[in-house]
DNA sequence: AAGTGTAAGCGTATGGTCTACGGAAAAGGA
DNA sequence: TCCTTTTCCGTAGACCATACGCTTACACTT
């Protein structure tokens, strides 16, 4: 039914894993051609992982069904990866790297805000494609090529702008966690819609009739006034995504404010 | 190993559970005395799977072991509760009534962000007690007693604000998003130390002595710079905390300017 | 006091989950 | 051909939620 992230926490036998592409030769202490041929490899196994949890959820995606996807037993994952709380790093820290988000002398637009908004749409648009990830702890995230990535270009946005070192990481960790949780909660209303084939605004809507039967208008009368002067008519998805938009440009003024403070 | 919250969504069904105390008698179509008694409560076992998912998790709590908890037959809950992800909603809104935020008519501080920062701080303490709120959905809560208590209490800490009643909903909305983000992710950490046996600050500490193997310091420059002028010094868990009352702060500042602009 | 209707209690079975263990199979080198 | 090394993978153990249907206990009627 489920899915939770509980590390097994071997930085020894990820980190390689994790940095295959960019420093291959790593995991090279191992004799070239001796033993039984590989019938697969590492990223076979991940994009196989990750077609089966972008399609059926976190919860589908069991070693089981990833096995039998690529043809091979159960166990032989086994020998791809230490475990399954690995695989799911693994499969993070690659779809953090498809945002390619620009790199170092890469071009990418101006004022800063335009760029932290590049920053916020290729994440959004990451957690569209793979919902999954609304799941997946971000407090111990791997520490891949893909999360380092979004560590830098995030801090980047803020390089110019004449912060101290310490309110530039504090306004980077902020941007980050703002964005995430946003496109976490939309995605979330989106996998409910498409999981229960029930809209969010239906979902409240149904129940709004219900809880009338119970509703005391003596307990609640802000909610009361609120309701009776059109408040909650626009649908809650609409408002939702107000809400987020309003605390987001709050937070970016405050950091710019900083700025002209300092500069 | 984990947990993830499906609704089976049968309104008619939960809701008089939920709103058992407030209206008791809605659930009596049944004649009274008739058939085998019983030997629990649905208050009892509501205890007793919050008993098991503060100690242990969400993961944890099983109705085996919550039956098993409460001496009877794993089948026998499903006498009281018709699934587990009712049993689920049970126990938040249960804990969302504990905060006991002060009603209509009751005493609370003075000015308004005084009374936010009280829904701030028990909804905090909310999720440190009840860790396993973290694995729980937001974005369809239970339509129970303690979360129309929420809402009434948040919208009412604006009323007096002269927001129009769309932005009075907007601005809830958003304290209430940013204030259960941040006490989810505090308690994400929290969780993991007490799982793991390992402080955030340590989890780190180990792996930036690892990554240095990996870091390529052409690709990050920002990042590198930070570091070197100590952006980096102060514990993760520090710089978390900081950034959360950064926005929290800006957040409020906002809406305290859209009060004078409408005053 | 016996019988009957009703609801609670719960044992069993189904079909899943992750992964430890150990044996089988395949490949290269001697 | 045989040995070493490595991969492949079947089995088994210890869990999970819950559908089904039988057993048990109780109140009311006769």
């Amino acid at each position: 039914m489920g899915v939770e992230h509980s590390g097994r926490a071997d930085p020894d036998r990820i980190l390689p894993l994790l940095w295959r592409h960019t420093r291959p030769v790593a995991a090279d202490d191992s004799r070239p051609g001796l033993g039984r041929r590989r019938r697969l490899t590492l990223d076979a196994v991940v994009a196989a992982a990750l077609a089966l949890a972008d399609a059926d959820g976190l919860a589908a995606m069991s070693m089981n069904r990833v096995a039998a996807s690529l043809g091979v037993g159960t166990m032989t994952l086994y020998t791809y990866v230490p475990s399954k709380a690995d695989l799911i790093d693994l499969m993070v820290d690659e779809v953090l790297t498809e945002r390619a988000l620009p790199g170092p002398s890469e071009p990418r637009p101006e004022p800063w805000r335009e760029q932290v908004a590049l920053y916020a749409e290729r994440t959004r648009a990451m957690y569209r494609r793979h919902p999954w990830l609304r799941h997946v702890s971000t407090v111990r995230p791997p520490i891949g090529p893909g999360m380092l990535a979004e560590r830098e270009y995030v801090l980047s946005t803020l390089a110019d702008t004449g912060l101290t070192p310490q309110q530039l990481n504090t306004a980077a960790l902020a941007i980050t966690a703002f964005v995430t949780t946003t496109a976490s909660l939309e995605t979330d209303s989106d996998e409910l819609e498409r999981s229960t084939g029930q809209s969010h605004d239906a979902w409240w809507q149904e129940r709004t009739q219900l809880w009338e039967e119970y509703f005391d208008v003596e307990r609640h009368p802000t909610m009361t006034r609120v309701w009776n002067s059109g408040g909650f008519d626009r649908g809650t998805t609409d408002q939702m995504a107000t809400a987020h938009e309003f605390g987001f440009e709050r937070l970016l003024d405050g950091i710019e404010a900083l700025t002209t403070r300092a500069g």
